[in-house]
DNA sequence: TTGACGTATCTACGTTCGTTGATATATAGT
DNA sequence: ACTATATATCAACGAACGTAGATACGTCAA
Protein backbone atom coordinates (compact mmCIF):
# COMPACT_ATOMS: atom_id res chain seq x y z
CA UNK A 1 0.00 0.00 0.00
CA UNK A 2 1.58 3.26 -1.23
CA UNK A 3 0.56 5.70 1.67
CA UNK A 4 1.83 5.98 4.96
CA UNK A 5 0.06 6.29 8.14
CA UNK A 6 0.14 9.59 8.57
CA UNK A 7 -1.10 10.49 5.18
CA UNK A 8 -4.48 8.87 6.21
CA UNK A 9 -5.68 11.62 7.78
CA UNK A 10 -6.97 13.42 4.82
CA UNK A 11 -8.66 9.71 3.57
CA UNK A 12 -9.45 9.19 7.14
CA UNK A 13 -11.97 12.44 7.23
CA UNK A 14 -13.32 12.06 4.19
CA UNK A 15 -14.57 8.41 5.23
CA UNK A 16 -15.77 10.28 8.36
CA UNK A 17 -17.41 12.55 6.66
CA UNK A 18 -18.86 9.99 4.40
CA UNK A 19 -20.03 7.73 7.68
CA UNK A 20 -23.50 9.43 8.29
CA UNK A 21 -26.56 8.83 7.15
CA UNK A 22 -27.90 12.55 6.05
CA UNK A 23 -24.15 12.68 4.63
CA UNK A 24 -24.68 9.97 2.53
CA UNK A 25 -27.41 10.69 1.08
CA UNK A 26 -26.10 14.19 0.35
CA UNK A 27 -23.60 12.54 -1.19
CA UNK A 28 -26.23 10.47 -3.08
CA UNK A 29 -27.75 13.50 -4.54
CA UNK A 30 -25.02 15.35 -5.44
CA UNK A 31 -23.88 13.00 -7.98
CA UNK A 32 -27.30 14.04 -9.69
CA UNK A 33 -25.74 17.23 -9.81
CA UNK A 34 -25.14 19.93 -7.93
CA UNK A 35 -27.81 21.51 -5.31
CA UNK A 36 -28.49 24.70 -3.45
CA UNK A 37 -29.18 23.96 0.22
CA UNK A 38 -33.04 24.82 0.10
CA UNK A 39 -33.32 22.30 -2.87
CA UNK A 40 -31.72 19.46 -0.36
CA UNK A 41 -34.27 20.48 2.14
CA UNK A 42 -36.86 19.64 0.56
CA UNK A 43 -35.22 16.28 -0.81
CA UNK A 44 -34.32 15.20 2.96
CA UNK A 45 -36.84 16.82 4.64
CA UNK A 46 -34.31 18.28 7.18
CA UNK A 47 -34.15 21.41 8.87
CA UNK A 48 -31.96 23.92 7.83
CA UNK A 49 -29.70 24.49 10.47
CA UNK A 50 -28.85 20.73 10.53
CA UNK A 51 -28.32 20.85 6.84
CA UNK A 52 -25.72 23.45 6.80
CA UNK A 53 -23.91 21.68 9.77
CA UNK A 54 -23.43 18.72 7.40
CA UNK A 55 -22.62 20.20 4.26
CA UNK A 56 -19.66 21.91 5.99
CA UNK A 57 -18.68 18.98 7.54
CA UNK A 58 -18.31 17.31 3.51
CA UNK A 59 -17.13 20.93 2.38
CA UNK A 60 -14.40 20.39 5.46
CA UNK A 61 -13.36 17.15 5.06
CA UNK A 62 -13.02 17.77 0.89
CA UNK A 63 -15.55 16.06 -0.15
CA UNK A 64 -17.80 18.65 -1.70
CA UNK A 65 -17.63 22.19 -2.89
CA UNK A 66 -19.52 25.23 -2.92
CA UNK A 67 -20.51 28.44 -5.11
CA UNK A 68 -22.71 30.79 -4.61
CA UNK A 69 -24.59 32.60 -6.88
CA UNK A 70 -26.93 35.32 -5.68
CA UNK A 71 -28.62 34.34 -2.73
CA UNK A 72 -28.04 30.29 -2.97
CA UNK A 73 -25.25 28.18 -2.47
CA UNK A 74 -25.23 25.16 -5.00
CA UNK A 75 -22.69 22.59 -3.37
CA UNK A 76 -21.57 19.86 -5.78
CA UNK A 77 -19.32 16.27 -5.33
CA UNK A 78 -15.29 16.69 -5.77
CA UNK A 79 -14.55 13.89 -7.64
CA UNK A 80 -10.97 13.69 -6.53
CA UNK A 81 -12.07 12.92 -2.87
CA UNK A 82 -14.20 10.23 -3.85
CA UNK A 83 -11.72 8.57 -6.70
CA UNK A 84 -9.27 8.69 -3.56
CA UNK A 85 -11.69 6.91 -1.55
CA UNK A 86 -11.94 4.57 -4.22
CA UNK A 87 -8.55 3.69 -4.45
CA UNK A 88 -8.15 2.98 -1.31
CA UNK A 89 -10.83 0.31 -1.17
CA UNK A 90 -9.17 -0.82 -4.57
CA UNK A 91 -5.74 -1.43 -2.98
CA UNK A 92 -7.19 -3.00 -0.35
CA UNK A 93 -8.86 -5.53 -2.19
CA UNK A 94 -6.98 -7.76 -4.05
CA UNK A 95 -4.70 -8.73 -1.53
CA UNK A 96 -7.46 -10.67 -0.15
CA UNK A 97 -9.01 -14.15 -1.26
CA UNK A 98 -6.56 -16.31 -0.20
CA UNK A 99 -8.57 -17.52 2.60
CA UNK A 100 -6.84 -20.50 4.78
CA UNK A 101 -3.82 -22.29 4.31
CA UNK A 102 -1.84 -19.27 2.57
CA UNK A 103 -0.65 -17.09 5.91
CA UNK A 104 2.47 -15.16 5.75
CA UNK A 105 5.72 -17.19 6.68
CA UNK A 106 5.71 -17.92 10.59
CA UNK A 107 2.76 -18.52 13.07
CA UNK A 108 2.12 -16.00 15.19
CA UNK A 109 2.78 -14.65 19.25
CA UNK A 110 6.07 -16.34 18.43
CA UNK A 111 4.46 -20.10 18.87
CA UNK B 1 -28.69 5.51 -8.33
CA UNK B 2 -29.99 1.49 -8.29
CA UNK B 3 -30.27 1.73 -4.08
CA UNK B 4 -33.07 3.17 -2.57
CA UNK B 5 -32.51 4.88 0.93
CA UNK B 6 -33.55 1.84 3.39
CA UNK B 7 -30.85 -0.26 1.89
CA UNK B 8 -28.39 2.18 2.34
CA UNK B 9 -28.23 1.26 6.27
CA UNK B 10 -25.62 -1.42 5.56
CA UNK B 11 -23.57 0.57 3.31
CA UNK B 12 -24.14 3.24 5.76
CA UNK B 13 -22.25 0.91 8.56
CA UNK B 14 -19.60 -0.12 6.67
CA UNK B 15 -18.73 2.98 6.04
CA UNK B 16 -18.71 4.04 9.70
CA UNK B 17 -16.77 0.98 10.62
CA UNK B 18 -14.18 2.27 8.25
CA UNK B 19 -13.91 5.61 9.37
CA UNK B 20 -12.06 5.47 12.42
CA UNK B 21 -8.06 5.81 12.68
CA UNK B 22 -7.61 2.11 14.33
CA UNK B 23 -10.30 0.56 12.33
CA UNK B 24 -8.37 2.46 8.82
CA UNK B 25 -5.16 0.77 9.78
CA UNK B 26 -6.55 -2.66 10.72
CA UNK B 27 -8.14 -2.56 6.95
CA UNK B 28 -4.89 -1.78 5.92
CA UNK B 29 -3.04 -4.53 7.73
CA UNK B 30 -5.16 -6.93 6.50
CA UNK B 31 -4.99 -5.78 2.81
CA UNK B 32 -2.27 -8.20 3.02
CA UNK B 33 -3.43 -10.80 4.07
CA UNK B 34 -4.95 -12.01 7.15
CA UNK B 35 -3.52 -11.36 10.96
CA UNK B 36 -4.54 -12.84 14.20
CA UNK B 37 -5.63 -10.30 16.61
CA UNK B 38 -2.00 -10.20 18.61
CA UNK B 39 -0.08 -10.02 15.16
CA UNK B 40 -2.46 -6.40 14.84
CA UNK B 41 -1.24 -5.83 18.78
CA UNK B 42 1.78 -5.70 17.64
CA UNK B 43 1.88 -3.60 14.43
CA UNK B 44 -0.62 -1.37 15.75
CA UNK B 45 1.21 -0.69 19.48
CA UNK B 46 -2.65 -0.97 20.85
CA UNK B 47 -3.74 -2.85 23.65
CA UNK B 48 -5.72 -6.29 23.30
CA UNK B 49 -9.57 -5.10 24.84
CA UNK B 50 -9.33 -1.98 22.70
CA UNK B 51 -8.45 -4.41 19.10
CA UNK B 52 -11.24 -6.97 20.41
CA UNK B 53 -13.31 -3.86 20.33
CA UNK B 54 -12.85 -2.20 16.77
CA UNK B 55 -12.50 -6.01 15.41
CA UNK B 56 -16.03 -6.63 16.81
CA UNK B 57 -17.40 -3.22 14.73
CA UNK B 58 -15.45 -4.28 12.10
CA UNK B 59 -16.83 -7.78 11.97
CA UNK B 60 -20.42 -6.92 12.56
CA UNK B 61 -20.49 -4.02 9.74
CA UNK B 62 -19.61 -7.21 7.62
CA UNK B 63 -15.91 -5.76 6.48
CA UNK B 64 -13.95 -8.15 7.99
CA UNK B 65 -14.73 -11.99 9.19
CA UNK B 66 -12.97 -14.13 11.55
CA UNK B 67 -11.56 -17.73 12.10
CA UNK B 68 -10.33 -19.62 14.76
CA UNK B 69 -7.93 -22.16 14.58
CA UNK B 70 -6.43 -23.31 18.06
CA UNK B 71 -5.84 -20.47 20.30
CA UNK B 72 -5.64 -17.78 17.55
CA UNK B 73 -8.16 -16.23 15.82
CA UNK B 74 -7.60 -14.28 12.38
CA UNK B 75 -8.82 -11.99 10.69
CA UNK B 76 -9.09 -10.99 6.91
CA UNK B 77 -11.04 -8.66 5.22
CA UNK B 78 -14.45 -9.54 2.88
CA UNK B 79 -13.97 -8.36 -0.59
CA UNK B 80 -17.77 -7.84 -0.82
CA UNK B 81 -18.10 -5.42 1.19
CA UNK B 82 -15.52 -3.30 0.21
CA UNK B 83 -16.36 -3.68 -3.14
CA UNK B 84 -20.16 -2.56 -2.25
CA UNK B 85 -18.53 0.71 -1.13
CA UNK B 86 -16.31 1.22 -4.34
CA UNK B 87 -19.10 0.65 -6.25
CA UNK B 88 -21.19 3.26 -4.72
CA UNK B 89 -18.17 5.85 -4.43
CA UNK B 90 -18.21 5.05 -8.29
CA UNK B 91 -21.32 5.58 -9.45
CA UNK B 92 -21.25 8.93 -7.65
CA UNK B 93 -18.89 10.55 -9.01
CA UNK B 94 -19.11 10.08 -12.93
CA UNK B 95 -22.37 12.63 -12.84
CA UNK B 96 -20.60 15.19 -11.52
CA UNK B 97 -17.72 17.35 -13.46
CA UNK B 98 -20.63 19.29 -15.27
CA UNK B 99 -19.53 22.49 -12.75
CA UNK B 100 -21.97 25.87 -13.27
CA UNK B 101 -23.96 26.45 -16.04
CA UNK B 102 -25.70 22.71 -16.53
CA UNK B 103 -27.95 22.47 -13.35
CA UNK B 104 -30.99 20.83 -13.54
CA UNK B 105 -33.84 22.08 -15.35
CA UNK B 106 -35.51 24.98 -13.05
CA UNK B 107 -33.92 27.09 -10.60
CA UNK B 108 -34.85 26.21 -7.06
CA UNK B 109 -36.67 27.47 -4.22
CA UNK B 110 -39.40 28.44 -7.03
CA UNK B 111 -37.73 31.53 -7.85
C1' DT C 1 -33.51 51.70 3.99
C1' DT C 2 -36.32 48.28 4.98
C1' DG C 3 -38.02 43.72 4.65
C1' DA C 4 -37.94 39.05 2.89
C1' DC C 5 -35.34 35.18 1.91
C1' DG C 6 -31.35 31.80 1.78
C1' DT C 7 -27.65 30.26 4.38
C1' DA C 8 -24.22 30.04 8.24
C1' DT C 9 -22.95 30.10 13.07
C1' DC C 10 -23.62 29.60 18.04
C1' DT C 11 -25.30 27.46 22.34
C1' DA C 12 -27.23 23.92 25.04
C1' DC C 13 -28.42 19.32 25.33
C1' DG C 14 -28.73 14.29 24.96
C1' DT C 15 -26.63 10.41 22.73
C1' DT C 16 -23.19 7.69 20.77
C1' DC C 17 -18.39 6.38 20.62
C1' DG C 18 -13.66 4.94 22.03
C1' DT C 19 -10.72 3.90 26.03
C1' DT C 20 -9.29 1.57 30.12
C1' DG C 21 -9.05 -1.94 33.47
C1' DA C 22 -11.16 -5.96 35.29
C1' DT C 23 -13.17 -10.22 34.43
C1' DA C 24 -14.83 -14.15 31.61
C1' DT C 25 -14.25 -17.77 28.09
C1' DA C 26 -11.68 -20.88 25.24
C1' DT C 27 -7.78 -23.65 24.00
C1' DA C 28 -3.39 -25.99 24.63
C1' DG C 29 0.33 -27.90 27.33
C1' DT C 30 1.94 -30.26 31.64
C1' DA D 1 -6.71 -30.61 37.34
C1' DC D 2 -3.88 -26.76 36.92
C1' DT D 3 -1.57 -23.09 34.45
C1' DA D 4 -0.49 -20.12 30.72
C1' DT D 5 -1.94 -17.91 26.67
C1' DA D 6 -5.22 -15.77 23.22
C1' DT D 7 -9.35 -13.45 22.76
C1' DA D 8 -13.95 -11.56 24.11
C1' DT D 9 -17.03 -9.08 27.10
C1' DC D 10 -18.35 -5.85 30.68
C1' DA D 11 -18.69 -1.46 33.38
C1' DA D 12 -17.40 3.21 34.05
C1' DC D 13 -15.82 7.29 32.26
C1' DG D 14 -14.77 11.29 29.27
C1' DA D 15 -14.86 13.04 24.64
C1' DA D 16 -16.83 13.71 20.26
C1' DC D 17 -21.04 13.96 17.59
C1' DG D 18 -25.76 15.26 15.85
C1' DT D 19 -29.90 18.01 16.86
C1' DA D 20 -32.84 21.98 17.73
C1' DG D 21 -33.66 26.67 18.33
C1' DA D 22 -32.03 31.30 18.29
C1' DT D 23 -29.43 34.55 16.08
C1' DA D 24 -26.26 36.57 12.65
C1' DC D 25 -24.84 37.41 7.95
C1' DG D 26 -25.40 38.22 3.03
C1' DT D 27 -28.16 39.23 -1.02
C1' DC D 28 -31.97 40.83 -3.55
C1' DA D 29 -36.24 43.68 -4.41
C1' DA D 30 -39.17 47.46 -3.37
Amino acid sequence: MANDTLSNSALLRRFQAVAEDTRLRIVQLLSEGERCVCELQDELDSAQSRLSFHLKKLKDAGVVSDRRDGRWVYYSLVPESLEEMRAFLGEVKPAVGWGDGARRGESCCGS
